[in-house]
DNA sequence: GCCATATGGAAAG
DNA sequence: TTTCCCTATGGCA
């Protein structure tokens, strides 16, 4: 599910299917069918991500915006279609190769300046290789608590709440802090520590963030899984043991999203 | 069947 | 800060 690596994933498998040939576009459910049928035969040249945000480009200047939100899912198969299950918003078909999009916030036909519009709101993207500096600059200037500031897209473009929860977790940082007490190397430090995260998940599809020294199997203890799939320190483990200390991990509600940290390791 | 739940975000108040 | 929207799933009557 969706944090910007599982979008960034979206997009590669979208170009390795699809790219370059003409597609037959249709919206089993109807919700798109305008759309859909404007796409429809049309070729799709190439595909990206910007953060959470996914954007396939077709002749003539037109733009496929996706945002997959919370329940979302855009499963790309490389095998013909077969009959629709479910709510399908929008189906992609070419002769070896469908995907079928459900449950989306936005998917929408746009031109190019309204896709500027979007982009032009969403802060750098650790994926993308963008320059952190404005990112980095306004949580130095801010008094906004760093989790927030974390999570907040025109800051940040693709950190979720799992990667928010991890990415504070290794850098000892409490989320309840303000960002401009955080020193700016730490927060350099953050930065790279998301690049390198964010990758792992693009490589894997999953999310991993516990050091192999602290994994429960290094620890005697049995490996857990959770439906991000990977192993974590503090997301989703409120009462549990923190992995390096022990310390039940702590939770609480920070702008209507579940925030999880260790009292102990993060100040 | 009904309810709670989820890695998001925009709009309303 | 609260409300609402999107979908599928698992637990429980």
């Amino acid at each position: 599910m969706p944090e910007g690596h599982t979008i960034h994933r979206l997009a590669r498998s979208l170009r390795a299917a699809f790219a370059g040939e003409p597609v037959s576009v249709c919206s089993p459910q109807g919700r798109f069918a305008d759309g859909a049928k404007k796409l429809d035969g049309a070729t799709m040249n190439s595909a990206h991500a910007h953060g959470k945000h996914l954007f396939a480009e077709f002749d003539a200047d037109r733009w496929l915006h996706v945002h997959l939100g919370l329940f979302g899912r855009f499963d790309v198969v490389e095998e013909p279609a077969g009959p629709v299950r479910g709510e399908v918003r929008l189906r992609m078909t070419s002769a070896r190769a469908h995907a079928d999009l459900r449950g989306p916030s936005a998917c929408e036909l746009l031109d190019p300046a309204a896709k500027e519009a979007i982009t032009a709101r969403l802060g750098p993207d650790p994926l993308r290789g963008d320059d952190p500096e404005p990112a980095l600059n306004r949580i130095a200037r801010s008094a906004a608590p760093i989790g927030i500031l974390l999570m907040d897209q025109s800051v940040v473009a693709g950190v979720g709440n799992v990667y928010r929860a991890e990415v504070l977790f290794r850098a000892g940082v409490d989320p309840a802090r303000p960002g401009r007490s955080v020193p700016v190397d730490v927060l350099q430090a953050i930065w790279a520590d998301l690049v390198h995260l964010m990758t792992l998940g693009v490589r894997t599809g999953r999310i991993d963030t516990v050091r192999p020294e602290h994994e429960p199997a290094a620890m005697g203890r049995a490996p857990r899984s959770d439906d991000h799939g990977g192993e974590v320190y503090v997301y989703r483990r409120a009462g549990q043991a923190c992995l390096v200390c022990g310390t039940p991990v702590s939770s609480g509600v920070a702008a209507a999203r579940n925030t999880f940290w260790c009292p102990t390791c993060q100040r």
